[in-house]
DNA sequence: GTCTATATGTAGATAGAC
DNA sequence: GTCTATCTACATATAGAC
């Protein structure tokens, strides 16, 4: 004994610096294939070779390949909520909250995250993959469903005379734009052939979404 | 040989009657079942179960699991064109054509057929897992991209000031909130506390793109 | 914690009798 | 055309050495 553990007490064991990076790289690489091909398409063996690790690791960090991916998705779940609930503290702030506003806070933050680092990227493909199918619809309620509802509150309130399930389909149509933007970069390129700068379809999706909504409240 | 055949010249073989029936009662079982859990997430078993056909037989009349897969996108595909353009065709010949006809002439025929037939309830399922998964790119562009091509030039010519890129992009907006309320009735139930009727999902989906391509002309 | 070797199940596909 | 039996490959998962 060494003792290079101070004063922490141990209780079920304190996980080495070592194997930490070793479980990040796996939960990365793992990422990165769900992404790619989906739950059923991706293959632990498949995530070992990107994490550069045997295979029997993948399992111990992971605990089986549906342990794994459900821990993939709620590990960057937090700091997505806390990145929209910050853009709507900082909309609020700066002017009176406009329906622009509100779905700006709630759509621009996974983009921004995910204009500078690529595993945010892989992160929305993920979230687009939950979000499809009901077979996580267990996951979706836990980590997005909470924060969904707080912008869905806030919309309900600049949409006096709108109901609550028609907001919730607006809801609905915008993630899934949002969705589709994020993920299909190709598709409008193959219909529209040639395609704007990223900045600007964000722009034009939070500006269709918005008339989308006002137009519900008539 | 009892002559069953009068007239008919032998090219490859003609399929029987049975045989027919046999390959329909394969591709509606296919078409349930990749619906249901996608390409990857679908066995040709759990295929061969629900035909109520042995396992040999759905090889043989799909000729593996991607052809399978592929013709069954492909033999309603045509169905839904026509039913799209038909449906244009009365939009414009009832009165001035609006961006509402337009998207009306696209997005109702296959909620009605869903309505009236649960085998295309299945087929918009499949449509949206095509729509979202990269490698059916091709699927696309051959059975759905010639007739979206189509109406994307009848809203570019009601909206005269919008760029061909814009459109594309409200287009795609538009298909995916589409195909979200077609697939995930539980979703915006489970968001919003209640649900409207479905033909009045319809309206609102409608009323809503058709405002959100109204405010990119600007 | 890490890695090798292996157990066990099930996938897609085919050969050949009927 | 239809169906049975089987081949081969690869999936997840685990047991146990290091």
């Amino acid at each position: 004994m060494t003792s290079t553990q101070p004063t922490e007490t141990i209780r079920k064991r304190a996980p080495s610096k070592r194997a930490l990076a070793t479980k990040d790289r796996v939960l990365d690489a793992a990422e990165k294939v769900f992404a790619a091909r989906g739950f059923d398409g991706a293959t632990i063996r498949d995530i070992a070779a990107e994490a550069g690790e045997p295979v029997g690791t993948i399992h111990h960090h992971g605990g089986g390949k549906n342990a794994l991916f459900q821990q993939t998705v709620a590990r960057r779940a937090d700091a997505l909520s806390q990145a929209r609930m910050t853009a709507l503290g900082r909309a609020k702030a700066e002017a009176d909250l406009t329906l622009e506003g509100v779905l700006w806070a709630f759509m621009y933050p996974i983009f921004a995250l995910a204009d500078q680092d690529p595993r945010w990227r892989h992160y929305a493909r993920l979230v687009a993959f939950v979000s499809a199918d009901d077979r996580w619809q267990d996951i979706s309620a836990t980590c997005f469903d909470p924060t969904a509802a707080v912008f869905m509150e806030e919309i309900l309130g600049l949409l006096p005379h709108a109901s609550r399930p028609q907001v919730a389909e607006g809801f609905v149509f915008s993630v899934s734009a949002m969705l589709a933007l994020m993920t299909s970069g190709t598709r409008i390129a193959a219909l529209g052939a040639g395609v704007s700068p990223p900045e600007t379809q964000i722009k034009h999706l939070i500006r269709f979404c918005a008339a989308g909504f006002d137009s519900g409240h008539l």
